[in-house]
DNA sequence: TTAACGATTTAGTCAAGGCTAAAAATATAA
DNA sequence: TTATATTTTTAGCCTTGACTAAATCGTTAA
């Protein structure tokens, strides 16, 4: 069985979350600006990474996650996730607090706690950011959502996710009276800046930036 | 603020635990017992700690814990102690099984995150050992409490707390029965091997070795 | 009052995980 | 195609916290 230190355990998470399309390898710099260290310290970890053979390395082209690496890397997606959960459900955070303790909680070892953890919030299938969460076999049950700024005009929908979990978005959101769960109506679409308006369950309009708009994801 | 790592932050734990009296210093071996760690990472450790002036180092003589040393010790086991509660009264682990896990939660900074949890377990005085949790100034509200082994023939009481909290010992306490917050009281006293017999809550008799009595504590 | 023993510290080493500066490889533009 | 720019890696250094082996201190028994 592979052991990973911390360090590995949060290098791998941020190499699976890059690693989206799969084609072209998740680069250097990429990871260094996701784990704000710097590329020489990315080079290092790579390096130990690809001995443990969690991800196929080759020198100066990107990285690729390997199987044994993926259900290591969505292993410590559900203890994270399973943590947020607890945090927003049990503990009254809000969903911009969470991001930092949760980072913390998922290097604790303990596959009993996380199973327990799983049962006392009753199994809850998304975390607060509208991500799923991988149960015990590392399966997800995904959804299909697009951003809002593919809805097309007078389309409805349901917040179902967000991209950016940055603390100032997340506020931000909370402000405007966006939230997971909210049914939406796309009101109306402006083609110069890509902002739009939209309807929230049915009272209250909302006008949004296509910066904002495109990290807001809609289940149709 | 003194800022402490990881290790420093158990070291200090297991230096205020060995601390009761207080006159003589703890010393180096004892502290590497409680530690599974060397002398030699001891004195290294120690030297630390006495910059950082949370202990009062001289060296080849013992180290003695400062005020400031103190208060970090306890917010430690604050920590450590409402972790396992809530381990134990929300994820229903059993009392031999909290120890390891908690000394992996106790590390997680985050100050508000320990309130939420003190708060949501219902502002607990005592862990599932009989410890007493320290409130968030620090302090700590004992009761007065005795070995097993110091009560009087046919004289009464109630368990309170263990000394020893090992796997092996607290899984034997829950074999023959006896737990925290039984009504107990002194039935036969041997003299040759200071073993003791004692009636549970009116209903059980236990036999006991004076090594297994030395370690329930118990209020009159 | 010393010699020996045990406890403790020091010296040197290692691994993990960061960093900066410099070198090397790749990518891009002339 | 060559020159420049960007990206990535290497080299060397640092800190933390372990370890072993050797030196040193303190205490105790002769
Ligand atoms: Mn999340
Ligand atoms: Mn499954
Ligand atoms: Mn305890
Ligand atoms: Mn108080």
């Amino acid at each position: 069985m592979i052991k990973l230190t911390h360090a590995e355990e949060n290098y791998l998470k941020a190499i699976y979350k890059l690693s989206d399309a799969g084609k072209k390898g998740v680069s250097t710099n990429d990871i260094s600006a996701e784990m704000k260290t710097k590329p020489a310290s990315v080079s290092d970890m790579l390096r130990k990474l690809g001995e443990k053979e969690v991800i196929e390395y080759r020198k100066y082209y990107g990285v690729h996650i390997t199987q044994e690496g993926k259900i290591l890397a969505l292993r410590t997606l559900r203890k994270q996730r399973l943590w947020e959960v607890f945090l927003v459900d049990k503990l009254r955070f809000s969903w911009d607090e969470v991001a930092e303790v949760a980072d913390e909680l998922v290097h604790v070892q303990s596959p009993i706690l996380i199973q327990r953890l799983d049962e006392y919030l009753g199994f809850p299938k998304f975390d607060p950011h509208g991500d799923p969460i991988p149960d015990e076999h590392g399966d997800v049950r995904s959804r299909p959502r697009l951003p809002l700024t593919e809805i097309e005009l007078n389309g409805t929908g349901q917040i179902v996710a967000v991209n950016d979990k940055s603390a100032a978005f997340l506020r931000y959101l909370d402000k405007v009276g966006a939230y997971i769960g909210a049914r939406i109506k796309v009101l109306e679409k402006v083609e110069f800046d890509g902002s739009v308006e939209i309807l929230v369950d049915n009272k209250k309009t909302i006008f949004m930036s296509k910066d904002v708009a495109v990290n807001i994801l809609v289940m149709l």
